[in-house]
DNA sequence: CAGTATCCGATGCGATACTG
DNA sequence: CAGTATCGCATCGGATACTG
């Protein structure tokens, strides 16, 4: 790890945290990733050596304890008391991130298999009918693809390939549209009266459906350029 | 700038705040440098090209303003709203390593010459005599050297040569000491009393200027070892 | 003072392939 | 599944020189 030769806090700090990927891996410990496996989901682009290296230098910092499972040999990471600290500077990045830079998001930035991943973890069990309920999500627009998510007790689970279930519920949606609808920026009311989305299905899981999904962490805070000027040619920002 | 790929809030945050020297550009703005000197002052190691590269892409994303003073050309920076919204992660940042990676400052973080120039932010104006008070710093048992505070309103400064004029206070110190004062690990009364730091003039002003440092923003919080296991064998936790 | 320009060496990063 | 190993390349770091 690269120091700044700084005995300033912020800079000691710093030399942990704010490495590239480091901040996303912290956010994937928090959200409740603990296997290698389950990381790699959640950081699409990171390369699995550099991976391992982070995760090495974050136990040597004391961020991160690394457990093997006895019996399955599995290891399993979960973050320390320390690590758990981070968590207000993760949310506080990504509340910032959310107003000030969210204009900035881009074509490029989406990512159907990211949002069906994040997805998956914010689902309000509590909410789901008693019976498995199988989702088929129809990309189109950009990044055009399929997935499934399959809605289950203990927890529900994201499929690239069709599950052995059958599908209860398809969802036909403009890949932007579907993003902007997770952080936020569009109503589940607008999106549906505008045919961005459409849910396909019987009719009382149609109904129900958008009750299910709990959005993202971030989704309730405002971009600081929506108050005054309202922008117009910016993917997740155009209405 | 290096994208994530994702148009997760905390990555898009990332890719501005989480590269190597911003958060700590950041600090020195939000610290109230606004001078590229200054900037140069509080980040002793990083190259200068570097540091107009960060300038400008902060200033692409939105944080940072640059301003031309139209009489002098002598160009300003200052945080837009963007970045002054910062504040709390980077406040949150310091927390958190004075908490928790305090033990890991060693002998090649100490630098006198940067703490003279945090000193120099955080004195109590208000508590000065109206007359300007010249305190001479001799550091030794590690990084040796000399430093000149000169106290005075509006603002006080920092020498690294004798300023012109008398010297009215001298302070000769550890290097170690010094450190672990500032960041609130050592009280002035042991300090004193062991004779880590010795302050020479005066009496009036030997006695007063204890209370002239307001010590580092940080020096409040507790290190998270210190409650539990106190460590003998580091730099600025050694009693 | 506040940069710009250039050069070089180190290494951090990303891609790919291989393994128990 | 959870890594290792290798390798090219861009970036960073550090030095130095030049400028208005």
């Amino acid at each position: 790890m690269k120091t700044y030769g700084q005995f300033c806090p912020v800079a000691k700090a710093a030399e942990i945290f704010a490495e590239r990927w480091t901040p996303l891996i912290i956010r994937e410990l928090l959200m409740g990733c603990h296997r290698f496996s389950e990381l790699e989901m959640g950081l699409p682009h990171i390369p699995r050596s550099l991976l391992v290296q982070r995760l090495r230098s974050l136990e040597d910092a004391g961020v991160v304890e690394r457990k093997q499972d006895p019996n399955g040999r599995k290891p399993r990471y979960n973050l320390t008391t320390a690590g758990a600290e981070l968590f207000s500077i993760v949310k506080g990045l990504g509340e910032w991130g959310q107003r000030w830079v969210n204009h900035d998001v881009g074509l490029e930035d989406l990512d159907p298999g990211l949002l069906m991943w994040d997805m998956r973890r914010r689902i309000h069990m509590d909410r789901l009918p008693q019976q498995r309920v199988v989702v088929q999500f129809d990309f189109h627009g950009a990044r055009e693809g399929t997935y499934w998510l399959v809605l289950e007790h203990p927890e529900p689970s994201v499929c690239l390939q069709p599950p052995g279930f059958d599908v209860d519920l398809f969802i036909n949606t403009d890949t932007i549209a579907m993003h902007r609808l997770w952080m936020g920026k569009l109503k589940w009311a607008d999106a549906l009266r505008q045919e961005l989305i459409e849910i396909e299905g019987p009719t009382s899981l149609v109904r129900d459906f958008p009750n299910w999904l709990a959005l993202s962490l971030f989704s309730g805070v405002a971009s600081a350029l929506e108050t005054h000027r309202p922008s117009a040619d910016q993917v997740l920002s155009q209405s």
